[in-house]
RNA sequence: GGCCCUGUGGUCAAGCGGUUAAGACGGAGCCCUCUCAAGGCUCAAUCCCGAGUUCGAUUCUCGGCAGGGUCACCA
């Protein structure tokens, strides 16, 4: 059979480029030893996935730690699944969490390996289908989809492997004439490999992140070029990861199954493959089992949802990070005050195993992440949250900043030999200080004390209150009313003797507590009424006590 | 079902032939304390099972079992 004849009918464009050309091209990449290129190459389907951040974490890593480029590169030959805005989505996102890219899409960059979205670059897999055709490599096929149901279907009934191989390839030895027959009849036809691989032989490989794996020789005739003349997945894998000079492609573990056929096709190109690291699915407890996060079923583990949810970005970071590589977390535990970014990440160090999602850790690293801002960064972090996600009445609270400040550093314990860790999420830390504006001051005046003696304690003590009082004369002053209405003025004195008194002082400014903030607990309460002011102070004991009943 | 990956407390995990089997989150308790938070201290809780190799296996080998992934003209 005339090869390079059939090649040319099957890819009659002239205007594709001598294969040896791309080498010219796109040449190796000029960067000192060592020096990793990843890649981040994602569909543009519009949603951005804590698992894309993961992974995309892992590579902007380990590109960032060796002095290598890591890139992005969009995944567009399926044009069903194209969403309008993706790109630059996807780029909003990883931005917001702090990941960036050092070229690739809509990328401000030299771009030397342009274009990067795969659709651009059709000329380039045609240009090496073509070759493979000529080369005896690959060869059309004129099965339609139902036909290929039906043969899966056969397949099934006798619990065979299914797939296009061996027999079952019905294509890969059509005659000349047939061939040409089918093309004449304007049959429409995809490219296949023509594998030349055996499923009994096995080979050792090594993976960046899993150790020794064992791969099974492919013996698939997988589709290399759709019947729209776009490159499936694997085809634009293989060359793209070749001509943009990956070096290590990281990727989910999701992909282990498809590498033999991208070994396979790594060596029908004649190309050195890459060095892979397959990085565990993030899994989630679904009705008592584990499963893979799934964008589709788990819209609530989208990127967007930790925004909205307002953890701080860069504990959504460091939580992934202790995922990712086992010892980040006692290097972070050390290091409380260091960015993330000088951590020395290591691929070798990424644990093989799938983690469990623990919303309870991601929001201690927040909180403590949280407690090592000053008040201005809170504020701005609050802020920024309230602008995007807030109510009117929440974003208010950011006009007075001299007020929200003082209220923030006293939430935030700012000044004390230890923060307090109150603030774990933004719209959490917005609620939590509801009790400082009266259009949000919500009040459960549930006292545990008769209401007689209630209206005693809100009244004695609005009448001493005095607010240029230091902490210490303030609780004095809670001391003195409490003695005065029978209650003992110090804790340890009603433990020794609880009969002999209505209670202690702690139930007293409680019911001080309660009147102010509208609950039992609080930080420190002189400084809150400092904040407040004497006006509002006076007028907050005031309604309690009318309202008691 | 075929192929592949994984298997240490509830969760994340250190460990890499001999350890009282780290640490973190979560849980329980105590202390501190005007309450809460924070902090300090303490406690409970783990090597999937079975063979083999070895003086000795959580660690090495094999076999089970369990969980996960994947079997498209989607990525």
């Amino acid at each position: 059979m005339d090869l390079k004849k059939l090649a040319c009918s099957l890819i009659p464009d002239g205007d594709l480029l001598p294969t040896e050309e791309y080498e010219k091209i796109y040449p190796p990449r000029d960067l000192k030893k060592g020096a990793e290129v990843t890649r981040l190459a994602p569909s543009p389907t519009g949603f951005i996935h804590l698992g894309n951040l993961y992974s995309a974490l892992a590579d902007e890593r380990t590109a960032h730690t060796t002095g290598g480029v890591f890139y992005l590169r969009i995944e567009d030959t399926d044009e069903k699944r194209k969403v309008d805005g993706a790109v630059e989505s996807v780029i909003r996102s990883l931005d917001y969490f702090g990941i960036k890219f050092d070229e690739g899409a809509e990328m401000d960059a030299p771009n030397l390996y342009a274009p990067y979205y795969q659709r651009q670059r059709a000329k380039i897999y045609r240009a090496f289908a073509k070759k493979l055709i000529e080369e005896g490599l690959a060869y059309p096929c004129f099965c339609t989809e139902e036909e290929l149901e039906k043969v899966r279907e056969e397949q099934n009934a006798q619990k065979l492997v299914t797939g296009y191989y061996g027999v079952y390839a019905k294509c890969r030895n059509l005659t000349e004439e047939q061939i040409y027959k089918n093309l004449s009849e304007g049959k429409p036809f995809v490219i296949r490999l023509k594998s030349q691989g055996d499923v009994n032989i096995k080979h050792a490989f090594r993976d960046e992140i899993k150790g020794e794996i064992t791969v099974t020789e492919n013996d698939q005739d997988v589709v290399i070029l759709k019947s729209d003349g776009i490159p499936t997945y694997h085809f634009a894998h293989a060359i793209d990861d070749h001509f943009m000079r990956t070096t290590l492609v990281i990727r989910g573990e999701e992909w282990l199954s498809s590498l033999p056929v991208h070994l396979e096709l790594f060596k029908v190109l004649g190309f050195q493959t890459p060095r892979y690291g397959h990085t565990p699915s993030l899994l989630k407890m679904d009705g008592g089992t584990k499963r893979k996060l799934s964008k589709r079923k788990d819209p609530e583990l989208s990127l967007d949802y930790y925004r909205k949810a307002g953890y701080y970005p860069d504990a959504v970071i460091k939580y992934l990070l202790t995922i990712l590589n086992s010892n980040f977390e006692e290097w972070s535990l050390k290091n409380p005050q260091k960015s993330w970014r000088e951590f020395g990440f290591r691929v070798d160090k990424m644990g093989k195993s799938g983690a469990l999602f623990d919303l309870d850790k991601l929001s201690d690293i927040s909180k403590n992440e949280i407690a090592l801002l000053t008040p201005e960064e809170v504020c701005a972090f609050l802020k920024g949250w309230a602008e995007e996600f807030g109510s009117p009445s929440d974003r208010r609270r950011f006009d007075d900043q001299t007020y929200i400040i003082k209220v923030l550093a006293l939430v935030t314990g700012f000044g004390l030999k230890k923060r307090r860790k109150d603030i774990e999420r933004a719209e959490q830390g917005i609620r939590l200080i509801d009790y400082f504006f009266d259009d949000t001051f919500t009040p459960d005046y549930s006292f545990r004390q008769p209401a007689e003696t209630v209206r005693e304690i809100l009244g004695s003590f609005a009448r001493k209150y005095d607010p240029a009082d230091d902490n210490q004369t303030w609780f004095e002053k809670v001391k003195e009313v409490a003695r005065a209405l029978g209650f003992a003025a110090e804790t340890s004195e009603y433990k020794q003797n609880p009969s002999a008194y209505k209670g202690s002082v702690s139930d007293v400014a409680e019911v001080l507590r309660i009147a102010i903030t509208g609950s039992p607990n609080s930080p420190d309460l002189c400084s809150i009424m400092k904040i407040l002011g004497k006006e509002r102070s006076l007028t907050r004991l005031a309604a309690a006590a009318q309202a008691v009943k």
